[in-house]
DNA sequence: GGGGGCGCAGTGGCCTAGCCTCCTAGACTC
DNA sequence: GAGTCTAGGAGGCTAGGCCACTGCGCCCCC
């Protein structure tokens, strides 16, 4: 009762789907059942009936029951499950409350501060300098009374390039649209600009001495700073 | 001659459906078209035509993409695009397992050290109660004869949940397909089920006492133990 | 009696055709 | 000019049908 429906676009103001109605009510029955991995969903046209709903759409259910992870259609077999119902209750929490604020920062914050000392580990030449030239970038924006978003964004971009860890990168660039909501939110307060750009300096002295773990307290220290009145104005 | 073919039937060895190619090329065009945030895809009609399908199968991709996060399908409107192309292809190469297993190790051992610390501070007793139940089934298994693949993924789950951190746990989803190939390599090394629910009893009591860096640290070391094997067979 | 092959029943895959509801832009009214 | 109405286009969902794949039991042959 305390999220007064959150009011960032990202969320689903509209009217309910029938086939996401489906999938909590398939949830639920495995949940019931008892069902456990290996074990197969009743035949298609029987659930259809049961649930009152066409084949067509029964399939769209399954279909995202699939993408979420949690049966593998096969054909002439059946639905068979993958995993413990318990799984469905974890999935079922994310779509009901969908990620506030805290959550999304906490995530950036334990992918960043790992990619920044993996990056003190393991940076070339070329992520150097292209750090460096993120740095300048926000430093002639700053100057030019800008805020420095865009700045920022290199910033951070270089600093994962530079952790050369492929499946780090892609998570962050999965988040990475919600970061950007409250980097801009924070980078919108007074003299925060600057602020900033100093704490970036200091992740990239460390990064390009090779410390790893005054690299991560650096990053860390960056992310506190920049998440703070973000925190303060939603939750 | 160790392993008789995984059977795990994770990775598609079979036929491939018409909404995944369907996907495929829906993400394609999205990048190709320069798509962005708020442009809406043609209509269904439209495009089930150009793409040589029915509107049913279609409407299954479209649904696919719902789930995966991409698009956002309005009643009266259409399918407007939530994100930017890069995702799109960030998702797109997850699915395509492109990425390598020390890469994968590393993200995986990133996101759950810091959700073992989080569980540690966030424990609920239903947290502990599915926690212990997992050591059990694992106990179990093993004894049974069998490597405890199952119990192994119920632990990592438990402990997932007991962190209460949604976009963590949404992480771990998009890579836990990755991670169960290197879970089970490891499990099938003679006495490496016993090891590892040893660390895991480990783990469990450090999240039980509270102690966050215990809980960080021996997961860290869980990790480390599980994965050394895969990594010096693969890489 | 045992082994192998074949066919059938059941299951999902996908399609066609159609009607309903919802949204929106533009015409119409005041 | 502002508000209202309406028609068309969009997605939502259904019904029914045919095809392809899987698995198992029967039957034939050895």
């Amino acid at each position: 009762m305390t999220q007064p429906i959150v009011p960032q676009g990202l969320k689903r103001v509209s009217k309910p789907r029938l086939y996401e109605q489906l999938v909590e009510q398939l949830l639920d029955h495995i949940e019931e059942s008892q069902l456990g991995p290996g074990d197969v969903l009743p035949a298609e046209r029987d659930l259809a009936e049961r649930l009152g709903v066409s084949r067509a759409t029964l399939a769209q259910a399954l279909v995202a029951l699939e993408v979420l992870g949690i049966i593998d259609v096969q054909h002439g077999t059946g639905a068979v499950l993958l995993y413990r119902p318990t799984v469905a209750a974890v999935i079922r929490d994310l779509r009901a409350h969908s990620s506030r604020l805290p959550d999304i920062v906490e995530a950036r914050s334990t992918l960043e501060v790992k990619l920044a000392g993996l990056a003190a580990l393991r940076h070339t030449p070329d992520d150097v300098a292209a750090i460096e030239s993120a740095l300048s970038a926000m430093q002639e924006e700053i100057d030019a009374g800008d805020r420095g978003v865009h700045g920022d964004e290199l910033f951070h971009l270089a600093v994962t390039t530079a952790a050369h860890s492929s499946v780090l990168a892609q998570l962050m660039t999965f988040i990475a649209e919600m970061v950007l909501e409250t980097r801009i939110e924070s980078l919108g307060q007074p003299g925060r600009p600057e602020q900033s750009l100093a704490s970036h300096r200091a992740i990239a002295r460390a990064i390009q001495s090779g410390d790893q773990l005054a690299a991560e307290r650096a990053m860390l220290a960056h992310i506190e700073l920049v998440s703070d009145v973000a925190l303060l104005r939603d939750v």
